[in-house]
DNA sequence: GTTTTACAATGAAAGAAATCGAAAGCAAAC
DNA sequence: GTTTGCTTTCGATTTCTTTCATTGTAAAAC
């Protein structure tokens, strides 16, 4: 029996009987402790299964995945503050668009008191943080799902949405700069964000000081498409008044 | 049982029950105290559950999810069986719509073997599901999201969707009869799914006996329309027989 | 409002089982 | 004959769980 008969039969095993344990995989593969140790591994690492102390589980739990996804961002203080500010920003009966970034799914957890809001959004995550809220209409636009940003990109679904007027736009971004205005770092995504810029009437840039300065693969605005940035204290007044001055109110929090 | 089983059980325990003691698991699950009280800080660390004093209770975190869960718990052998039947029918390499039913849910769950999908979808959760699988790319409609089903209606960009070539659709229903053919309780869910029983080169509904000889209150295909039923052992014979004379293959699992 | 009192939580230690790492064995392929 | 990939052996280490003593807590009794 080869490698992958046997990891093919455990897989099996595991679907259908729920658990296994090494030592009974031993015996029963007649294979040391050690070997199934390094196949329950090697399936563990590809998620078929879910490798336990002495033996494995089925993998069908999508509370990890869950829990991962919300611990991936952050919620550093500075990131809760920009969400606030901007989440203030937003009056009831509104209809925004909310990206795919960290920083607007923390604007988009403080939503939960507004009423009748449309939220356009792209982002699976964000989606499901306003699945509690019964007045919040939530539309996403076709696509194809991006599993890094847990986003839908590649819409060809985008004209769908010409027939909501869009107040405000709320966009995170990997970097900011004078020259190269908001830029990302997954070209895909940016393709969604580059026609949202253009549909909404207020772009809100939702962004921590880090960013400043760094310039992603690809542009989805110039600051002059920017009508706000809401960022934290700790970005250098000098750059700030900078970008003021080409009109974009920058609002530090 | 294994540590990750039990405290998969206890959050389990938690969300059904609504609060659950130390002294109880202690003696359910046969462990030391200290050990429950290991498990409910894990589990309150990643914010499934809230550790009280002398035990824990539900996270409102993850309240929205719950139904979903639950849904899914209900007739789980038999959907099991169900849903393993309808991936095994799905070759890799692929094109398949899942709607957003439990059943297809489950189908979803048994893909994770499968090479080079597409996966059109318009549940969320389905999506989701899908996340860590690399090689399967996940096609979602643009729409409006339906909170109860967590899914994407009122899709104007099902349009979009005409360039893919789908396989097979797998369709939940709530209810199937020889006059109505397959039906639903909610109106918009099936203003979706009625186009696409018309995209699939392979329509199979997956539904156990229980829906059998039900009518809902919309329907979005006929018999005729549907070229394989998955289903389980409790169905009458006689009706089963009536459907296959239509032309329909009713596979019994 | 203070004091009991019963229960819960925590920390340290210890034992059993499982896991890991490295070196070595063994077969098939080149 | 050497290489390559898979497997095993064998200590050393880690994980999980329990026990027990100590500290902390909530609420009833005064």
């Amino acid at each position: 029996m080869y490698l992958e008969e046997r990891r093919q039969e455990i897989l099996k095993l595991v679907t259908t009987h729920g658990r296994v344990s090494v030592a009974d995989l031993s015996q029963q593969f007649d294979v040391s402790e050690v070997t199934i140790r390094a196949d329950l591994q090697a399936l563990a690492d590809r998620r078929l299964v879910v490798r336990t102390y002495g033996g494995a589980i089925v993998s069908n739990h999508r509370l990890y995945d869950l829990s991962l996804i919300q611990r991936r961002q952050q919620n550093i203080p500075e990131k809760r503050r920009i969400g606030a500010a901007g989440a203030a920003r937003v009056a009831d009966g509104e209809a925004i668009f909310l990206d795919s970034s960290s920083t607007a799914l923390v604007v988009a957890q403080y939503l939960k008191q507004h009423r009748d809001l449309t939220v356009v959004t792209n982002s699976l995550v964000v989606a499901q943080e306003m699945l509690g809220l019964p007045n919040v209409a939530v539309v996403m636009p076709g696509g194809t799902l991006h599993h890094d940003t847990v986003s839908l990109i590649d819409a060809g679904g985008l004209a769908a949405l010409e027939k909501y007027h869009i107040q405000k736009g709320f966009f995170g971004a990997y970097g900011l700069s004078l020259t190269a205005g908001l830029t990302d770092v997954s070209a895909p995504e940016v393709e969604v964000k580059r026609p949202l810029v253009g549909m909404c009437y207020q772009v809100i840039a939702v962004l921590d000081a880090t960013k400043w300065g760094r310039i992603g693969v690809a542009s989805f605005a110039a600051l002059a498409d920017v009508d706000t940035i809401i960022t934290d204290g700790r970005v250098p007044e000098a750059i700030a008044s900078q970008v003021r001055q080409l009109g974009v109110d920058v609002v530090v929090v």
